[in-house]
DNA sequence: CGGAACGTTGAGCATAATCAACGACTGTGG
DNA sequence: CCACAGTCGTTGATTATGCTCAACGTTCCG
């Protein structure tokens, strides 16, 4: 039997991806059906509505999940980093557009091969199971936030949650965050408009809380105690 | 090998729950670590950040899925109806608060059991893995709901959406539909209040697309296509 | 230099929340 | 049997939050 590619086992999300639930010995046929693919920025890779083709590992960039309704309101319905998995086997629409934030790598699957892999490897099936189950938890924390916090916690809350997850911290106790989101975007994923964003991120920059020294999608958050306090929930 | 018993096989929701992915032969295990128990209306059965100790299949009745912010803002981020399941595999924490609408009879599995059997029956951890992953499309439709559309939408659309999974319909063309949330728990589900709920209500009245002849849980939907109208999306 | 994308700020407004009162219905206890 | 509290729903008056519309600054790139 056939081994397992270099460009697999060097893959930058080789354990963080679904993939890490496949055993070096085991990643043959996967890496057969798979192809790697850098998408500019802004290009969508998925549209909500249209034929469900496409499964793919994010290797490098993010992407957003985006609904919209008729008239062309959008909202941000999730967002991938590396090691995140896009694409909904077993359906045969997609339920959401993936538009990339950044030029993104992905690894590609046809849908329908993805799913005969799933078949082939109880693991990872139970890997993706475990995963939409976060995704869910995820989605429902979001419709809590969206639904109940005020303009001002949800950007608190946006930014506590970016911190939590990439912040450096600094000798006195501040941390830097980098924005992956642009205002509009922000508004996009808090179901704001841009201009209140704005507002309330500089109304948290009057309050002291937070400071844009590195321009405006480079955040020190002063003191990240506080501002998780304004986040409530 | 002991077959499965014949509460097993009359079940109401024999082909409807996650147990439709497993054959009479199979049901055995399952339904020894199964059991039936009435839940009276208004009582939880599971606790956001509690232990996570049980999963369910709901056999009548309904319940709402909850979270809440601190000071006790409430969001209702899923419902639950006969055949569907209750519970998160392979977490230590609920997630979420789920509580019955009515008096309602679950199925009900200790976690740790329940995960065991999943390893058992692929055929129901699949079935698992899609229902999970329409749950997440739900919820992620209802981002959108909530977040970008206005109070008489959301009204419209929670309305077509009962509409279109339970209505009856008359010679006329109208079409009678049960609500199965009160007003409060309509404001809770839509992340509006009380009384928004019910001023759109009585607005959708007055425009002639709905009429509440036997109460205000029952509702005749005079002109479908209309309130679909109203619904946007 | 001109234009586009992005972000900020201000003025005014609209939508839904808040606060309050009231009616209908139900079950309980005197 | 009635009084009562409790729950549920409706309606009105007022307010506040965030949206809309508009102008303007900055940065980047052709």
């Amino acid at each position: 039997m056939a081994s397992a590619p270099q460009r697999c086992l060097d893959c930058l999300v080789r354990d963080k991806s679904l993939c890490a639930a496949v055993r070096d010995d085991d990643l043959h046929t996967l890496s057969t059906i798979g192809h790697r693919r850098v998408i500019p920025r802004g290009q969508a890779v998925t549209w909500a509505g249209d034929a469900n083709t496409l499964c793919a590992n994010v290797v490098t960039g993010a992407l957003k999940l985006t609904a919209t309704t008729d008239d062309g309101r959008e909202q941000i319905v999730g967002l991938l980093f590396p090691g995140d998995f896009v694409g909904q086997p077993f359906a045969d629409q997609s339920a959401v557009t993936a538009t990339t934030l950044y030029d993104s790598d992905l690894c590609m699957f046809p849908r329908i091969a993805f799913e005969r892999s799933l078949g082939d490897h109880p693991t990872m099936e139970r890997l993706l199971l475990e995963r939409t189950m976060k995704s869910l938890i995820d989605a429902r924390d979001r419709m809590l936030t969206i639904g109940r916090l005020s303009a001002q916690e949800r950007v608190a809350r946006y930014l506590s949650d970016i911190l939590r997850h990439g912040g450096v911290e600094n000798d006195d106790g501040s941390v830097e965050i980098e924005l992956p989101l642009s205002r509009g975007d922000m508004a996009d994923y808090l179901a704001l408009t841009i201009e209140t964003v704005s507002r309330q991120m500089t109304a948290l920059k009057n309050a002291g809380l937070i400071d844009f020294a590195k321009g405006d999608r480079h955040c020190r958050v002063l003191h990240p105690q506080r501002l998780a306090g304004f986040a409530e929930v």
